[in-house]
DNA sequence: GCGATGCTTCGGTTACGATCGAACTATGAA
DNA sequence: TTCATAGTTCGATCGTAACCGAAGCATCGC
């Protein structure tokens, strides 16, 4: 009864739907301030800053602030990768909220995922990346091949300054609307940001959803095809 | 707002102390009748019953009744998972819960994680099975190599009856008391199984430690040696 | 300096859920 | 049948936490 880890305290913290809400949008990477958090939650800018304390007493949130703004994070990629997969748990149970709105088909094909690409694009692009050869899967873990970096290298991706970071090159990220693996860890990241530098795609105002131009659609599907 | 699984539910369920020790317990993997529940929890049955008619209606726990008794168990391999995975973020965080007691110790040298060898000797005898080439580990991924289904089927375990289940062979599932890796998968459950069958180790009443015998623990260093 | 904006703190209300005693059902034993 | 054990359901109590209005700080632009 007195062992172990103190699973009830993070679970309570989840458990509030106005919080959860505040770390699925936070899940999205991008840094929000407590009104966009409160609006996210549906609540009102006193009551989601109790909530935002609380999170961060928790470990779960930092903050950082900005003149008169306070940008809220998540506090680590841990914190993503544990909401991350309790949506997939979630959605394998059929917890589901979605009233499948206008936003949910976007959010299906491609979204973002903390720092990379997730949805239908994302695990597309790793089948793609494993058929060719440039990721080796093992179980459940994923390698980047000598190919790989080769072909990486093409597109403008130095795999030799991601190495030198702390964080793992390739990770696998079950993916709540496939149900199936997408590439995290930093080339996942890496990825993603050079598809935005390119102007293929974009990121959306309060959504987590990615948006691709009609030429980068083309470019990406182009660049990791799925074999007939 | 309304997009995605949601994940408040699950967190709230789990967000409950009561609830949560019960799913901790359950993850020792035996199943439990409603009066042992009420016990770890620390509640009367009456309240014990309303806690576990929500598990399982929230489709993490399952029971079977058996005479007068109803036996619960978590629902299924997913939901150990996921306890297993909150229990390893919550110990990076240092909710910790233990005042340091008695059981403390036992349980992290080994314990069950729900069918597998977890603790220090669980996280020993994968990187014995790794240094020997039995496993090969890329990224976080694990794979078994002829090698390893040679020395395993020296020790009585057929690994080809084990590849016709459709659960994953190897799994690398995050140890919380040792914050590294440890063998989960039906291989993993496989060779606990083979220990406690040879009397190696037994599990006991109540707790989640696995109690090695003095000759079970000459065995089990002998056969997963740590390289100096 | 002044007002406007972003956010927190305080106080009081409200609602929900955890809790348990008591009554009820089901299975087993004698 | 009767008694005992395991468990659920009901009803009532109680505590806590979510919530918002109002007031209080802090920072910016002017």
């Amino acid at each position: 009864m007195k062992e172990g880890p103190d699973i009830a305290q993070i679970g309570a913290l989840i458990g509030d739907p106005a919080r959860a809400n505040m770390l699925a949008a936070l899940t999205g990477g991008r840094a929000l301030t407590a009104t966009e958090l409160a609006g996210v939650g549906g609540i009102t800018v006193q009551t989601a800053s109790t909530h935002l304390a609380k999170l961060e007493a928790g470990g779960l949130l930092t903050q950082r602030k900005q003149g008169r703004h306070r940008y809220f994070t998540l506090a680590d990629e841990a914190v993503a990768r544990l909401i991350e997969s309790m949506m997939g748990f979630a959605a394998g149970r059929g917890h589901l909220r979605h009233q499948p709105g206008p936003k949910e088909p976007a959010l299906r094909k491609a979204r973002i995922c903390y720092d990379h690409l997730a949805g239908d694009y994302g695990v597309r692009m790793l089948d793609s990346l494993i058929a060719s050869g440039s990721i080796d899967a093992v179980g459940d873990g994923l390698a980047l091949t000598e190919k790989g970096e080769g072909d990486l290298k093409r597109i403008g991706i130095n795999v030799g300054d991601l190495r030198s970071s702390r964080r793992p090159l390739c990770r696998s990220c079950l993916d709540w609307s496939e149900r199936r693996a997408h590439l995290a860890g930093s080339l996942g990241k890496a990825l993603l940001s050079s598809f935005l530098d390119k102007g293929w795609a974009r990121r959306t105002a309060e959504s987590r959803s990615i948006l691709f131009s009609p030429e980068g659609d083309r470019q990406f599907l182009r660049l990791f095809p799925v074999d007939p």
